[in-house]
DNA sequence: TGTTTAATTTGGTCTGACCAAAACAGATTA
DNA sequence: TAATCTGTTTTGGTCAGACCAAATTAAACA
C-alpha cells in the first residue's frame, strides 16, 4: 500500500493538472499549494493549528521530509506561525506580518549603495502624501490624536530615549489617519528597516526641540488645512533627518 | 568523528553566543544565518552557487535534512534562486523580487474584506504622489517618455489587448521619473497584484478612448508644471477605474 | 574537433529511527 | 472539588542511509 502511495499521488497531481506544462514536478509544491488553498478558502481558519506532520504525510501520501518541507515554505511566506516545537497555527493575513516577511531581502537592499536614500526617499513621499491627506481631511479626533502625540513629544525634549518614542509614535499617528491598514503596517516597516541608522544617530535634547519644532510645524499646517505649507514642513523635517544620517553614516555611504 | 559531529556544531554554535537567551535552538536557523551572512558579507558573491548540499552537510556538522531546510529558507526569503535541480544560486538584491516574496500573502490578504481597496487606495495615494512629483520636477526626457507612452496608448484605442499593455506602460513611466528603482518594483507589483481584478474587466474601446483622455490630462497638467491638476487628474482616473472594479466584482467585495 | 555515450555528481524523495519538548491523562494532594 | 504533580503518548527536529532521475562531467568515438 505505501509502495503505491507515492504513485497515487503523482497520479493525483497530474490529474488536477494545475500545472502539467512539462515543468519539474516537485512533491513539496504540491503539498504546499494544497494547504495554502485550504488557508485560502478558509477551510482552516485562523488560528487552527495544522494536522500533525505524520499525519499530513500519510493523508497526501508522501514522505514526512516533503511535508516538512511544504511546511516551511507555508511558515516562510507568513501562511503559517511554526514556533520551534509547536505545532503550526494558521496566521491571521495581516499587514504588519506581511512587510515582516521581506526583512531579509531589505536589509540586503539597505546594503548596496543608495539602499539606505532609495527607501528614505519613498518615505518622505508616503509621508508628504500623507501629510498633505490629513491637511485636506483629517477628522476632529485625528487632530486630537496629533496634538496628543505632540505634546508628548515636547514633555519628552530632554529625555532622548523617550523623545525617540513619541517622535515615532507622532508619525505613526500620521500614517493612521487615513484609516487604511496598510499604512501603520508600511510605518512599523519603515521604523523597523531604518532603525539601526537612526538609533546610532546621537541624540541631543537641542536636536530633539529642533524636531519637536518640525513636528510642530507639520501639525499647525494641518491644523491650518494647508495642504502646501504641510507637505513643505514634513519634507524639510525629513530632509534634515537625512542629512543627519548622511553625516552620521559619511564613511559608510 | 562524524558520531562527535552533531555535538561539535552545538558547541560551536553555543561558542558563538548569537542567541544564549534560552529560546530553542534549531540548527537549520543557524545554518541559514551562516549562509545569508556570508551572502550578505559578499563573501559569496551574485551568481556564485552554493556548495552542494552534502559538502554544506559535512562542513557544517549537520545532517543534509537541515541543509535541506537552511537552502530552503534562504530561497524563500529570496537571498538565493533554486530552480528544481539545479544548484542553488545567489541572486542579487533586487527590488522586484523583493516584492515577489510577498505574492502569497497578498493574494491572502486581497482575500479578506477590503483588500483589494485598501491596496487600491494606496496606489491612488503613491501615484498621486507621482503625478506631482513629475509636474515639479520631471526632466525633458522625463516628458518625452510619458509623451512617448500616451501616444502609444492612443494608437492602441482600438486594440484592448495592446491598450493594457500602453495603459501600464504609461503608468510605469510616472514610476519611473523619480530614478528611485523602488517605485518601478512598486509598480511591478501593484500590477501582479491587481491584474486578476483588472484583467477581467471588460474592455472597450469607448472605455479605452476615456483612459487615454485620463492620461492626457495628467500628462498636460504635468506639462504644465501643475501639480495640483496632475495630481487631481489622477485621482480621478484612478477613482474611475475603482469605480469600474466595484461595477465589476460588486457581488464579491 | 565535434558529437555521442558512459560514469559521476547532485537535488528530490523515501524509510525508519532517536531525542527532547509539548500535550495529555491519570494519580495525588490540599 | 480543584489544583498540582507525574508518567505516558504525541509531535516536531534531527540524523543516517538509501534510491531515483536529472544534470554535469568525463570518456570514447567518429
Amino acid at each position: 500500500m505505501n509502495s503505491t502511495g507515492k504513485l497515487s499521488i503523482q497520479k493525483e497531481t497530474a490529474a488536477s493538472g494545475i500545472k502539467d506544462t512539462g515543468d519539474r514536478h516537485r512533491a513539496a509544491d504540491d503539498v504546499f499549494r494544497y494547504f495554502a488553498a485550504r488557508i485560502n478558502s478558509g477551510d482552516l481558519k485562523d488560528g487552527e493549528a495544522l494536522p500533525p506532520e505524520r499525519e499530513i504525510a500519510e493523508t497526501c501520501h508522501v514522505s514526512r521530509t516533503v511535508v516538512r518541507e511544504a511546511v516551511l515554505a507555508l511558515s516562510n511566506k507568513g501562511l503559517i506561525e511554526a514556533r520551534p516545537g509547536f505545532r503550526p497555527v494558521v496566521r491571521k493575513a495581516n499587514y504588519d506580518t506581511a512587510f515582516e516577511t521581506l526583512d531579509s531581502v531589505v536589509s540586503r537592499l539597505l546594503l548596496q549603495d543608495g539602499g539606505v536614500k532609495n527607501l528614505f526617499d519613498t518615505r518622505i513621499m508616503v509621508e508628504a502624501s500623507l501629510a498633505r491627506q490629513a491637511a485636506s481631511s483629517a477628522q476632529k479626533d485625528d487632530l486630537l490624536t496629533l496634538r496628543n502625540a505632540l505634546d508628548a513629544n515636547q514633555d519628552a525634549i530632554d529625555d532622548s530615549e523617550k523623545f525617540y518614542e513619541t517622535d515615532t509614535a507622532f508619525h505613526a499617528a500620521l500614517y493612521s489617519i487615513p484609516g487604511n491598514p496598510v499604512f501603520p503596517a508600511i510605518h512599523k516597516a519603515y521604523t523597523a528597516w531604518l532603525s539601526p541608522q537612526w538609533s546610532m544617530m546621537p541624540r541631543l535634547p537641542e536636536r530633539n526641540r529642533l524636531n519637536y519644532y518640525a513636528h510642530k510645524a507639520i501639525f499647525d499646517a494641518i491644523l491650518m488645512r494647508n495642504q502646501d505649507a504641510a507637505e513643505q514642513a514634513l519634507r524639510i523635517h525629513l530632509a534634515a533627518a537625512w542629512t543627519q544620517i548622511e553625516k552620521t553614516f559619511a564613511d559608510q555611504m
